[in-house]
DNA sequence: GACACATGCAACTGCTATTGTTACTTAATT
DNA sequence: AATTAAGTAACAATAGCAGTTGCATGTGTC
């Protein structure tokens, strides 16, 4: 795959449910549509399990489908659930900083990304994920090739 | 040293370099103060002065300063400077895409991330490294410890 | 000119994070 | 019982980055 995979995989399977949400899809499915490994998406999906947003089903006929109405989860909600950030900050803590220079730095770029942060998920919060549209696709329904990434 | 180590000292040695802009610090010096290594400080300082911020003299005698006011370097200068991005958004060409889906997503994330971007150089050009105020240090002037990092 | 000092640069190592893969376990349906 | 699919642990492959070494280049001092 690429980098960032995790977010790209998560928000690109729950844009396909969301078009079609009574489809239950299997691991096996979303990872050759997304060109990648099963277990690498039971892996992503396993997060937002845990936030809530997906609901998975054992054994056979069993698989992945939304755990509430599609548009009532939002882009915060999946970036939330993935742990990573894409705003880092090093995370150090300015306690153990002997340079009062640095220190003030720190405090302050902190301050800055902590505000950025904010208004990142603040805006991905204002989109949910029945507001990408599909227009056609092989997986969820008419006509795009396979691979997919 | 740690994460996002490159801003990190980039930052911290043009605050003290705002500080006293006539001393010229060697890569040695800087090093030693940022616990670090020269070739890691050269790599470093080598993209800020590509970028104007820093002029680097060799020889005897030689070593870095600020290459222009330090009232007129923004912390965006130094984070468009180094070429890394905070906020990264897996940068695939939307071309190559077969998946109409991930298509739209992509883009629509894309144009998120960019707003998000921009407001976060808008919010960074409005602090320059004068702006950051130095208490005491022994690097610049008096008493604070070795090692800092 | 010989020497010391400092940057510039290339190549290599080592660490860490992430992805990909295999193998096995658990659970549910037929 | 056989099949299907998630859950999970362990390991390999990869990539990015910090750190390191060595050497070339340039500059000032003697």
């Amino acid at each position: 795959m690429k980098r960032n995979s995790r977010l790209s995989l998560a928000l690109h399977t729950l844009s396909h449910m969301a078009v079609d949400p009574e489809r239950k899809r299997t691991s096996a499915d979303i990872a050759e549509h997304a060109g990648t490994n099963p277990v690498v998406v039971r892996r992503v999906l396993g997060k937002l399990r845990e936030a809530g947003l997906l609901a998975s089903v054992k054994g056979h006929a069993g698989g992945w489908s939304l755990a509430k109405p599609a548009n009532s989860i939002t882009l915060a909600d999946v970036y939330l659930a993935l742990d990573e950030r894409l705003i880092s900050g090093g995370e150090q803590d300015a306690e153990a900083m002997y340079c009062s220079i640095e220190r003030d730095l720190q405090t302050r770029v902190a301050d800055v990304l902590g505000e950025i942060e904010e208004n990142l998920v603040q805006r991905l919060s204002e989109t949910s994920i029945t507001d990408v549209h599909p227009k056609s696709c092989s997986y969820c329904g008419s006509g795009c090739e396979e691979p997919h990434n």
